[in-house]
RNA sequence: UCCUCGGUAGCUCAGCGGUAGAGCAGUCGACUGUUAAUCGAUUGGUCGCAGGUUCGAAUCCUGCCCGGGGAG
């Protein structure tokens, strides 16, 4: 029986691990590398689906498991048809297991960590645990100090939504998965915080391991899903490149379709983590690097032999009035192997862009880039117009899906 | 004309004897497998005016000015 998810690498970048190539899936196929849009509950905060593919152009969108299990629930959307007939995504699609979750609601919730170390976690930034929280949720937090539980079988959440109790297991999020229906869905794992120690991150390490290996029985049990997905596993080990390593190892022994490689990561030396990994994973199968995407995170991703990347920081960012612009400067990678535009972030609520008549980013090719003014925009999130997030998101998502694919276009270019 | 309620930050208001606070707006910041149209920080005021009582008044008293409501 053949794979219904496989990969095909069409260029290597000269003196490191890039790699351009060719994911297939039953919804189409995905040139690589890519950025996939992050749309956790089935929808792309603020867009249409039309939007993505009219003015972002992006290959592949990204859903939440453990959000569409508890709203509008996994049946509901199996009973519509999947996913891409509920959503009406008609591109590739991925789901995330809930392993997220088990960070942002666990050892993350109302912390202000994020899965990324960069020095002192800030206690100032970090949302107030019981924001907007239901009556058996704050007890809950009370309770546990968090909304997840994991134990060696799965993690016991209660919804952030109304406090019912729910269990996620490896075989559970797998079956929530398969009803869902996404082209690539992923195995159930611990997204570590970058604040465990060692220790820690080796324990949760083995029993993602552990719990990868059930996903994958489960996942061979279910023909009908069988034909339709394929399953990443996922690696962890934290900022221990030994234990990215031995995790590396262990993942590549097992029948997985591609990999995801998560967890928390320190600044300094992502590229270094992901080259430990890929190092050691099967040159053919496709890598998602999980959660991580501004500009030169995907640059040192790709560089690094990462294919696909998903992050909510351009709609996250977008929705609140901070947009990537280039600059006009580009810079060189050290082994010369990409050549790529300096963008910065600039915050459309700032003062001065109430008079700024320039188009939100003139060097752009992007139809909302060149269509709408600064000021205009500007005036729509002071006016608290929905349309203002609205443009921002489809802005930033323009870029940063361009971004990606113009470092495949130079992998092609320079074979 | 009388009665009554009120006049505190740009706006809406809290404070009612120990020299002022909140929300919003304004200004700035954060955001990396979304608990997020979110979160954080922060600039604004001789408390309508003038007297008086008091060690001390936004707070009590008197007068005046301005506004709402009522009576005639």
């Amino acid at each position: 029986m053949s794979k219904p998810v496989s990969f095909k690498i069409e260029a290597k970048g000269k003196g490191n691990l890039a790699r351009a190539g060719v994911i297939s899936t039953p919804h189409g196929d995905i040139q690589t590398p890519a950025y996939v849009v992050v749309g956790t509950k089935a929808s792309v905060k603020s867009l249409m689906p039309e939007d993505l593919t009219q003015y972002v152009g992006n290959q592949v969108t990204l859903a939440n498991t453990y959000h569409l299990f508890l709203q509008p629930g996994h049946e509901t959307i199996k009973a519509a048809g999947g996913l891409h007939q509920f959503a009406q995504w008609q591109m590739p699609t991925m789901t995330d297991s809930g392993g997220f979750q088990v960070f942002s609601l666990g050892a993350a919730f109302g912390k202000g960590v994020t899965k990324f170390a960069k020095g002192e976690v800030d206690n100032e930034t970090a949302v107030p645990a019981k924001a907007g929280l239901n009556v058996y949720s704050q007890k809950f937090a009370e309770d546990h100090g968090k909304l997840c539980i994991i134990d060696e079988e799965g993690v016991t959440f209660t919804s952030h939504i109304d406090g019912s109790m729910h269990r996620f297991t490896a075989e559970r999020s797998i079956d929530i998965q398969h009803a869902i229906g996404a082209d690539i869905i992923i195995a159930f794992d611990e997204c570590t915080s970058p604040t465990a120690d060692r220790d820690y991150q080796k324990e949760a390490m083995d029993r993602t391991h552990r719990w990868a290996k059930r996903s994958i029985l489960a996942h061979k049990q279910n023909y009908e899903a069988l034909k339709k997905q394929g399953l990443y596993g996922v690696i962890q080990g934290g900022q221990f490149l030994d234990l990215r390593q031995e995790s590396a190892r262990a993942l590549s022994d097992m029948d997985f379709d591609g990999f995801g490689i998560g967890g928390s990561f320190s600044k300094d030396d992502l590229g270094d983590s992901l080259r430990v990994v890929n190092e050691i994973l099967p040159e053919d199968k496709p890598r998602h690097l999980l959660g991580i995407g501004e500009p030169e995170d995907i640059v040192e991703g790709v560089l690094m032999g990462c294919d696909t990347f998903d992050c909510v920081a351009a709609t996250r960012i977008g929705r609140t009035g901070t947009i990537y612009v280039m600059t006009g400067e580009f810079k060189t990678t050290p082994c010369g192997t990409f050549t790529y535009p300096v963008s910065k972030k600039i915050n459309l609520n700032n003062q001065k862009y109430k008079t700024d008549h320039t188009v939100l980013d003139p060097l752009s090719l992007g139809y909302v880039a060149q269509k709408y003014t600064k000021a205009y925009v500007a005036h729509l999130f002071r006016a608290g117009e929905i349309l203002g997030p609205h443009l921002a998101s489809i802005h930033n998502l323009n870029f940063i899906v361009n971004f990606t694919k113009n470092l495949r276009d130079q992998l092609l270019k320079n074979q």
